[in-house]
DNA sequence: GTAGACCTTGACGCCGACGTCAATGCCAGG
DNA sequence: CCTGGCATTGACGTCGGCGTCAAGGTCTAC
């Protein structure tokens, strides 16, 4: 099949399918035309990549199962490599989900302090029966807690 | 004081003060010469974004905290902007953790799957080594929060 | 008067995973 | 023949938070 169905069937794009072949993850055979031509083993790659993408592997962390599968393997996951990278993945995200807590642990208490803070103010400042609280929350999209990029000379 | 010694007591650098001036976030006085001039004050602004970014606040978010000492408040979170912006990141925080909590689940059950199949084939290892661990797992996709551009159409 | 330590603005680089053109080629249908 | 839908490569844009030059201005010390 050609590089169109190949990413309507893994429900991607093609753009997509050209940068992990620029990755060498999904390498393609081509056609007498030049157009490349996939199988469908090449979809049983393409969808290993994409759940250990969903999982929130990285593109390099996904080779060694695709590897693992093109050099015959039953699964992904078949290969001591790959097993590595689970544990490598495991350990971070005990790592990360530890942080988190931490974090959310403080800031929960910033706001509790805050909070009380603030209606010890406006106890004093407002007069009872007054408006309600403010709803300024805008759009936005979710990102991740991260740090360990370095910065802070500290 | 210059933006030189600002870097030096906060524990930055130049670029990174330079950089929150063109986003607005902390604007400074200027000298005779153009050189840029902070007082104490802005060391208090600083650090308080800081601290916010030390929890994983964007620097956007650390915005409403900032213009509330501006104002004249005590506390960065003493006006109800920035109670919304802590309440927001409970949130989230919350959902990236049950998120990663799912994933690491999942990641486990399929590590202990591959290794008790790896098992009852052949008993052979690679030692590990990598160069560190690194917290950047997102919740999901950074970019979109859905799924309707197209991937994983399932 | 000159070294050199500070400052200025401007602009490009980086990471990850693609999106989005742009210019052009291939092939089937009317 | 033309249209239109697929394909090709190449290259720049995106997002966040800066790092890292580069070319020059300013002030101080010797």
């Amino acid at each position: 099949m050609r590089i169109g169905e190949l990413a309507e069937r893994a429900g991607t794009t093609t753009r997509t399918l050209r940068y992990y072949e620029t990755l060498g993850l999904l390498p393609a055979r081509r056609a007498g035309n030049g157009y490349r031509a996939y199988d469908e083993d090449d979809l049983r790659l393409l969808r290993q990549i994409q759940t250990l993408r969903d999982f929130g592997f990285g593109l390099e962390e996904t080779r060694p199962f695709v590897e693992c599968l093109r050099a015959g393997h039953p699964a992904g996951d078949s290969c001591p490599a790959s097993l590595a990278v689970y544990r490598r993945k495991l350990a971070e995200l005990d790592e990360c989900i530890a942080h988190l807590n931490g974090v959310r642990q403080q800031v929960g208490a910033q706001l509790a302090e805050a909070e009380r803070a603030m209606a010890a103010l406006e106890a004093t400042a407002t007069a009872p029966g007054g408006p309600g609280p403010r709803c300024e929350l805008g759009p936005h999209d979710p990102h991740d807690g991260d740090e360990a990029t370095g910065r802070r000379a500290g």
